[in-house]
Order: C-alpha cells, then sequence, then structure tokens
RNA sequence: GGAGAGGUGGCCGAGUGGUCGAAGGCGCAGCACUGGAAAUGCUGUAUAGGGGCAACUCUAUCGAGGGUUCGAAUCCCUCCCUCUCCGCCA
C-alpha cells in the first residue's frame, strides 16, 4: 500500500513512479479526499476533546457536591448531548471517506525501485548474467524430448487420471516421480537452513486479511481458490502465510533479519491461460514451492534482494541446472514488487529458458500493509519484505528430466541429488 | 458439535461508571553508587493519527464492532479468539 501521507504531501512522485509502470494517473481526485479526510479528523477530534472537557467538569461538580439534576449541570448534559450528535455526524462522513481512500490505495502497485529499469514489457527486461552452457542436440542427434514425454514415458506422472481426480491442470506423481518431487523438496530445505533459513511449515489455508497484506488481495481475488463457507483461501504461495506470520508486530532491530524458507504446495486458478503450457508440470493449479522470505532493515533491502536471489541460484547452481538471471523491467513488474530478478533455467527440450525462480523486494509495500515494523532506535519504523522462489519444485522437475535426459531412454540425475534419490538415474519402468 | 471459564501495556497482574493510557511487580534502557560488577536508589519505558521548528499538545485504542451515559477497561448486545471438561477424530 502506497503511503497516506505521500499521497497528501507529493501526489506528483507517485504519479511519475506509477507512470514508469505504465500508469496513467490524476491524483488530484483522491489527494483530496486525503486532505478532506485529514480535516475532518481535526475538527471530530477537537470537538471530542471538547465532550471530555465537559465530561470532566460534570464529574468535578457532582464530586463538589452539585446536585446531579441542578440546572449548571443539566446545561452541561445538553451540550454533551450536542457535542456528542455533531461527532457522530462527523465521525460517519470521516469513515465514507477514509473507506474510499483506503480501497482506493490498495488497489495500487508498489513504487518501482529506481534500480529497476524502465520499460514497457516483457522485451525489455534486462538479462544480468547467465550460468552453465545450455545443453543443445547434438548433429544427427533426435531431438531432445520435452519434460512431459520423458515423464510420461518413464511413469512418473499420470495427467489424464489427474482430471478424473480433479480437473485439469493438476498432476498425479507416481513412482520415482513422486520420490523425487520430495527428494527436490527435501534438498532445497537442507540446502537453504545451511545458509541460514529458519525452516517454516505454515498453514496453506490463508484468510483475506493474510491475502490483502501481502497483495493478491483486493485486485486479484480471481487468481485465488476460495474456501465457499469460510474466510479462507488456498494459498497461492508461501509468500501469503510468511507475511502474515508476522502481522501487526513490531520486531526488535537486533531480530533482523528474519530469513525464513518455506515449503508449501501452492494454488492458482492459472485464469486466462488456457491453451498455454497445457501439457506436463510447468503451469498446473496446484504445484510444490520452497519459498525465501526475508524480513529486513531497510537500509539493508538492497543487499538482501541480492543475497536471497543468490541463495536461489545456488539451487540451480547445486543441480548443475543453466539459468540466466532478469532484471524485470518497470512494465513488467508484479504488484507488490519494487524490483524483480526472475531466474529462468533452461529447458532443452523445448530450447527454451523458463521462469523458475522470481525474487523481489517489496520494499515497505507488504509491511505497511500487514502493519510489520521495527524499532529503529527510539523510532517504529516499517521495515522491508523481500521474497523469492528457491525454487519451484514442478518446474525444477521438469528442467532436471530435460537436461538429465540420455540416449538410452534413462535421466541422469546432478549428484547433489543422489542421497536423496537412493540412485544417480531414472529407468524405464520395466 | 455440547457445557463452563476467560480475553487489560513486552510479560505477570490490579482495577465493576468520574481527571484511567490505566496501580503494583517483572523485564528493558539511562543515571547515581562501585576499581569493575552484583545489590540498591532515582528516572524513563505502548501504538496510531492530527497540529507545532521544537519543547509540547489534541484525539483514539484495555480482543473486535455496536449500544446506554454528560462520562465506559468497568453496564448491555453481537461477533472473534483462548483455556478446561465432554463428544468426534489423524
Amino acid at each position: 500500500m502506497l503511503d497516506q501521507r505521500l499521497l497528501r504531501d507529493n501526489p506528483e512522485l507517485i504519479v511519475e513512479q506509477l507512470g514508469r509502470r505504465g500508469m496513467t494517473l490524476d491524483l488530484t481526485a483522491l489527494q483530496l479526499i486525503a486532505r478532506q479526510e485529514r480535516d475532518l479528523e481535526q475538527q471530530r477530534s477537537d470537538l471530542q476533546a471538547e465532550g471530555n472537557r465537559i465530561g470532566r467538569q460534570v464529574g468535578e461538580l457532582i464530586r463538589g457536591g452539585a446536585a446531579p439534576h441542578s440546572p449548571e449541570v443539566q446545561a452541561l448534559r445538553d451540550r454533551g448531548n450536542t457535542v456528542k450528535q455533531q461527532v457522530a455526524v462527523l465521525e460517519e462522513e470521516e469513515k465514507a471517506l477514509e473507506a474510499r481512500l483506503r480501497d482506493q490505495l490498495l488497489a495500487f502497485p508498489n513504487l518501482p525501485s529506481p534500480h529497476c529499469p524502465d520499460g514497457a514489457g516483457e522485451a525489455q527486461n534486462v538479462e544480468r548474467r547467465r550460468w552453465g552452457t545450455p545443453r543443445q542436440p547434438l548433429a544427427g542427434e533426435a531431438p531432445l524430448e520435452e519434460h512431459w514425454q520423458i515423464a510420461e514415458r518413464l511413469g512418473l506422472i499420470d495427467s489424464e487420471r489427474s482430471v478424473r481426480i480433479a480437473q485439469s491442470r493438476f498432476v498425479t506423481l507416481l513412482g520415482a516421480g513422486a520420490r523425487l518431487e520430495r527428494a527436490l523438496i527435501s534438498f532445497m530445505l537442507d540446502q537453504h537452513a545451511s545458509r541460514g533459513y529458519r525452516e517454516v511449515l505454515p498453514p496453506i489455508l490463508v484468510n483475506s486479511a493474510s491475502l490483502t497484506a501481502s497483495g493478491q488481495l483486493p485486485k486479484f481475488a480471481e487468481e485465488s481458490f476460495r474456501c465457499a463457507d469460510d474466510d479462507l483461501w488456498l494459498t497461492p504461495t508461501a509468500e501469503v502465510p510468511i507475511t502474515s506470520f508476522h502481522r501487526d508486530e513490531i520486531l526488535a532491530a537486533e531480530q533482523l533479519p528474519l530469513k525464513y524458507a518455506a515449503y508449501t504446495p501452492c494454488f492458482r486458478r492459472e485464469a486466462g491461460s488456457y491453451g498455454r503450457d497445457t501439457r506436463g508440470l510447468i503451469r498446473l493449479h496446484q504445484f510444490n514451492k520452497v519459498e525465501l522470505y526475508w524480513f529486513c532493515h531497510p537500509e539493508e533491502s538492497e543487499a538482501a534482494h541480492a543475497q536471497l536471489t543468490a541463495d536461489a541460484e545456488a539451487v540451480l547452481q547445486a543441480l548443475d541446472l543453466p539459468y540466466r538471471v532478469l532484471d524485470l523491467c518497470t512494465g513488467d513488474l508484479g504488484f507488490s514488487a519494487a524490483r524483480t530478478f526472475d531466474l529462468e533455467v533452461w529447458l532443452p527440450g523445448a530450447g527454451a529458458y523458463r521462469e523458475i525462480s522470481s525474487c523481489s523486494t517489496c520494499s515497505e509495500f507488504q509491511a505497511r500493509r500487514a502493519s510489520i515494523r521495527f524499532k529503529d532506535g527510539k523510532k517504529t519504523r516499517l521495515l522491508h519484505t523481500l521474497n523469492g522462489s528457491g525454487l519451484a519444485v514442478g518446474r525444477t522437475m521438469a528442467a532436471l528430466l530435460e537436461t538429465g535426459q540420455h540416449a538410452d531412454g534413462s535421466v541422469r540425475l546432478p549428484p547433489a541429488l543422489v542421497p536423496y534419490m537412493g540412485c544417480d538415474r531414472l529407468l524405464p519402468e520395466a
């Protein structure tokens, strides 16, 4: 959420910075509401001060021996009632303005970081670096298979029966496929734990306040699954429960940074993506993800962002999966993010880089929505939140299958996974 | 799901209509004492918003929301949550 004071005092900055996202805004009306709201608040609290004075006077008079129904006391009572009515009227107006203001403020995305490259859309994302050598088909070799072909051939997934259980865009993992998923989750969590992250296993049903705090609500309600009879939703990412883990808290500066690594299933409706990535593990309504999350001091968030991204990259490196890092431009930035590095893994079968992690700093945007602060000396300040996938598990499996595919039909696994899998390759079922 | 008890500041805990944002204690911070520390003493120690250069000041907040009253932590209503017992259950 944006700062109300910024809206009142310097709306030009908001217009300019959201302009970098491609938004055209006129905030004069909203600024007026914000100022009216403040003026009303001033009037109302002055009136309340008078009411408090009257109340105190009545108390003093009665304690001093005045009869409760003497004309003097009665006059004060009458004035008190008048004041009360006036306050009620002002309060109602004030609440209405406040609600309008909040609704609108909640719908604005975060201001992009000054370091975020300007651009209109994904074509303007800036590639920062590459790691590893993308596997290409050898001359004369058969074309490389896509992961879903490999997975079906090896009996690792069953998509058709999953439709029977749920609907399309769900998969069932089987045998070595199920085991590989589990191995990857353990491997990722172990690696992050060894790098200073505290492991978390949060609730995966979350309430509306939690979704609002991290930015999915109110604008993106159609992206999440909702439980009809409760104020509960299936979490679209562990970012949601972790943000709200510390909602309404004031942390000590010495506690920062707090670093969490959480495995959760994630649920997304993927509205508007019909026909895209319909096969395999790339785009599902339910997928597993290990999420990295930092709560940190505002002055340290830029370094934290680099570190968090490096921690996500370390997983790809440990798995020998080539990737590149994109610095998302302002036009491609997510709602809550001030700056985002996407990690794109190389999929040899598809012959393309595909997003496998998105590492964002949300500056104080989520902290303000969730009211998460820390004591900076005498002052209480909003902290910064950062999140990144470390990694999306299904997509990691897809990359491993395509990268490790062998002419004999098997899939070679990277050495790091051997202790978790108990084997170094996946073989066709006998 | 049924029955009962309860939700007060970082924590414990007092407070059943009148200067209560809230006694007391613990914790924490500063100062004094000390060679240093302990002990002791003194002082300070919530959040949000508004006004002011500042000192400071006004308003709100005792689970949440409404109500009664000139005045509510205290009385009434609704909701939420926690605990205990019973039921059910992995």
